[in-house]
DNA sequence: TATTTGCTGTGAATTAAATAACAGCGTTAT
DNA sequence: ATAACGCTGTTATTTAATTCACAGCAAATA
């Protein structure tokens, strides 16, 4: 299976979000630009997309929702329930936690750690909280290979290398830091004061 | 000015703030590799962004760190000072009022709105809780031009529809959707939910 | 003075991503 | 039966983003 592209897994998500939310479903079927105008990539893109994990529809139906659905979970969930350790239960991670819960059946954040005395030990929306002492302990027992840093940011690098020397292989950071990891270590940075400095500059271009 | 991409954008705000980030500067001047290995992008991507500006270095003392924040910030920053209107107090928003609020001398976000009575007419983090009933008025009367979506997504779509007709141009979204809006307008999506999948699989892959 | 050094700025080359374009083919219409 | 249709799957093309590579040059060195 060659190498898919970041670009593509993002859209494969969205696109199996998107399906999920026109259910119950109407149409068995849909063409692929008719994907497009719901999800506003294009059609060329969404067939080449589709491609990429193997599917394929019919020149007559186009795609089966079913099929479809199946075929992207089949790429892109694990085979197993997979766990997400949070760390940070300040307003970014209890957010996190609101919007994730319960979203993906085979996905699920079920341990988080903070420093708090008076989080630990309560559970969350089905999330555990530890004190970040315990990190090493829980993500090894529970074999969790990815993390969510929600956390002040002069904290951040310290525990990203507990992360990273604890067998963490990705880290999704909301820290306003680069972190600096080894390279098979993969991140992905949701800056949020960057995001508004972003949105702040290209609104201004447009007005 | 030919066009910067959004990358490039995205680049230089980081850039900016990793320089400020190590004031009191020791050096006067930095070389691009150097600025390579504190960022973690390459010094020929660098020097292309800086260009990109039209701020130029020298090859022998590199680039002046006072000059080089001034004329990234010239470039980044409004000439005057600029609003963002905030939608939604949950834990998403107050999360990037607590992480953003003060960071940016030019840039902030004075305005909030909510539906929830307990919210309104308070004052947090400098910014002033307004019903959603009040968005176009307050927008209209501050100009502002650029908003941040932090609501259920139920809501999203009926108010980014206000917020566009009110006449803003940038849209940072961080409500699990896909809005659909016309191209003259900015939208940068922050999909939460997205974003852990997305690490969930890659760290799969790598583990 | 002449030579070496080590940077920047930038054109050229490369790689990645998106778009266009169309052959092939069941289905429907005639 | 034959022709026209409108899709998919995929190849070719275009566009965007990144990296390479080096001329040019001020300072340091010999």
């Amino acid at each position: 299976m060659s190498k898919i592209s970041e670009k593509t897994i993002e859209r494969l998500i969205l696109y199996r979000r998107i399906i999920l939310g026109l259910k119950p479903f109407e149409k068995a079927n849909v063409f692929s630009h008719e994907l497009s105008s719901l999800t506003g990539f294009s059609s060329a893109q969404i067939r080449r997309d589709l491609m990429a994990i193997g599917y394929s529809g019919s020149p007559i139906k186009g795609y089966n929702l079913e099929q479809l659905i199946q075929s992207i979970s089949n790429f892109i969930d694990a085979p197993q329930k997979q766990n997400v350790a949070l760390i940070g239960l300040g307003k970014v991670g209890r957010a996190i936690l609101n919007y994730f819960q319960g979203r993906r059946p085979r996905l699920q954040i079920k341990s988080a750690f903070d420093l708090d005395p008076v989080k630990i030990g309560k559970t969350i929306n089905n999330c555990v909280c530890y004190h970040i002492d315990d990190l090493e302990n829980i993500i090894k027992k529970h074999k969790i290979v990815a993390a969510i840093l929600a956390i002040p940011v002069d904290e951040a690098h310290v525990i990203a290398e507990r992360l990273i020397n604890t067998g963490i292989k990705g880290i999704l950071n909301y820290t306003p830091t680069k972190l600096h990891v080894p390279e098979n270590i993969f991140v992905e940075n949701r800056d949020m004061i960057m995001a508004v400095e972003k949105v702040a500059y290209f609104a201004r271009q447009l007005d």
